[in-house]
DNA sequence: CAAGTATATCACAAGAACCCTATATCATGC
DNA sequence: GCATGATATAGGGTTCTTGTGATATACTTG
């Protein structure tokens, strides 16, 4: 019996994070999220914005996608709303990417 | 100037990138991969079938997008299909969720 | 409260992804 | 060549995603 002791991951795994790294999957959201790991910090709406050259709207729009998939939490101060990735995790992505980057 | 030194990933490196995770961030590719990282070698589509639990066709068209990704490669033995990674950087995404798993 | 800056939401049209059923192709052995 | 097992493709209804322009809300300052 050649393979008797595959132990795969749960579908049920798979249908959860599916929907969590197909949203991140995205090339501006993949920005805003490059940004704050090279930023470490939560950074505002209008820096993220200046980071990513996109239209306001946009951009928060995608926020928006990101904190519903529990990618990113905001806390308001004043006028200005921070972001910060809420799992580090994600971080992984983006440390993948930019270590294929030099292989490519 | 407290960020002159920030350097972020190109928006083109991001375009070309995305559309991989994307088509892997899908619950039924997501198993394919992982059974082929714990398998550990070119399986055929039987037995993938198999360990997808899944209509042939569907399955069938899901390795098509893989290999559509270049994530995967094919070839063919008598009538047997064998699928195999192309790219190892993709195991990373399913050690993440390994990992993760844990931490639930 | 008026004006300005910061951020979020709406509505929509085009396109893409999803998954199913049916059917086609390919290879083998008799 | 035919039957069979292995794999791939086609067609199509439904739902999700994308990017945009217009507009709304929130906060601050005077």
């Amino acid at each position: 019996m050649p393979e008797a002791d595959i132990e795969l991951i749960d579908m049920s795994v798979l249908e959860q994070v599916a929907p969590i790294i197909r949203n991140a999957a995205h090339p501006l959201r993949l920005r805003i999220l490059d940004f704050l790991r090279q930023s470490d910090a939560p950074r505002n709406v209008t820096d993220i914005v200046a980071a990513c050259e996109a239209e306001q709207a946009f951009v928060s729009q995608q926020l928006r996608i990101l904190k519903d998939q529990g990618i990113l939490v905001s806390k308001r101060t004043g006028s200005f709303v921070y972001y910060q990735v809420a799992n580090r995790a994600i971080f992984h992505l983006i440390d993948c990417i930019r270590s294929q980057q030099r292989c490519g």
